[in-house]
DNA sequence: AACGGAGCCAACCGCGATTGG
DNA sequence: ACCAATCGCGGTTGGCTCCGT
């Protein structure tokens, strides 16, 4: 018998992450970039196993993350997506940059599914919705290819399209919410205030050196204000320019795109992809031309899939 | 106001894949 | 080639909140 998985040590904590647990984490992972989770909670002093640590910033406080209130868009995508690949939530979060695989898996579970139930009970089974009755998929057909040759046809790798660089948006609204609450109720924030130090910035720079979290607006080079405390109040936009992957070593790899980047970017990749790989799927097509289509990083949803989406809701 | 059930979601668990020695 | 450690994913669960009675 080796040593016990990290999560049944003795003093391993679980449940729910507090503010303090997840400022921790993030300065870490700000200084040190994502990865190497083994050694987060041995460098962080977090009483929490690595695995949980990853969990904690993939799913919650990763920058981009978007909660809740699924738009009839992104529900169509997924029923879309899932329709043709199955409960392979990572590889459609893939295609949602703003959400984890467990936001929309909850939302499959909670949601959709319950939906998908009461429209095929509604339908008296007549309509079940899979890729024989998607239709995207009725195109594919169309088309002269059958649900098995496009069965086939998705083996083909789908993190080639992920490839790409993702695309986060630099929005971090629920850290800051999460760092300004924690200031403001939290009598133990002062005296971490020397731990992470959110100081003013006089210099345009940043060493990037110590574990000290910089929060001055890159726009204005305006100091942050401080709070009754002493400590400082974090605006949205400066916490948006703090978290984000420019300021993030060891993130560079997860360089944001926006509009016309994300559109060379994705041409780019086409092109890539065209000349050195096999033919991509219909699915890919349809997704690279849709992200050429749009400006913030979404997928466009083909008509069909809306009114597919429609006829659930 | 109190209670119970349903819904929701963050977090955990287990397993397969990957990596490094 | 083998083994152990780690990572990543999908399924499941526990606890909180909301809503109806």
């Amino acid at each position: 018998m080796g040593r016990p998985p990290c999560c049944d040590r003795v003093g391993i904590k679980k449940g729910p992450w507090t503010p303090e647990e997840d400022i921790i984490l993030v300065s870490y992972i700000q200084e040190h970039g994502p990865g190497n989770w083994r050694s987060v909670p041995t460098n962080t002093g977090l009483m929490r196993c690595s695995k949980s640590c990853r969990l904690r910033w993939i799913n919650y406080l990763r920058p981009g993350i978007k909660h809740g209130n699924f738009t009839p868009h992104e529900e169509g995508i997924i029923l879309h997506l899932q329709a043709l690949l199955g409960n392979r939530w990572a590889a459609i979060a893939s295609y949602l940059p703003q959400r984890t695989d467990n936001d929309i898996k909850n939302y499959w579970n909670t949601h959709l599914k319950k939906k998908i139930d009461k429209f095929q009970t509604d339908t008296a089974g007549s309509y079940v919705i899979s890729p024989d009755t998607n239709p995207f998929c009725h195109d594919y057909i169309a088309k002269g290819c059958n649900t098995e040759a496009m069965k086939q046809e998705m083996k083909f790798p789908l993190s080639r399209f992920s490839q790409t660089p993702s695309i986060y948006a630099s929005s971090t609204e629920n850290i800051s919410r999460l760092l300004e609450g924690w200031v403001r109720s939290s009598p133990k924030a002062a005296a971490k205030k020397k731990e992470f130090a959110i100081t003013d910035n006089n210099n345009s720079s940043s060493s990037g050196s110590s574990n000290t979290v910089t929060a001055a607006s890159p726009k204005e080079n305006k100091p942050a204000e401080r709070n009754q405390e002493g400590c400082v109040a974090v605006a949205h936009e400066d916490l948006d320019s703090l978290l984000s992957f420019e300021n993030i070593s060891g993130m560079i790899s997860w360089g944001k795109i926006h509009g016309p980047q994300l559109a060379q970017a994705n041409a780019e990749a086409k092109q890539d992809a065209e000349t050195s790989q096999p033919p991509l799927s219909l699915l890919e097509n349809w997704l690279f031309d849709e992200a050429l289509g749009q400006a913030d990083g979404f997928l466009e949803l083909p008509a069909n899939c809306l009114s597919w989406s429609a006829m659930l809701s």
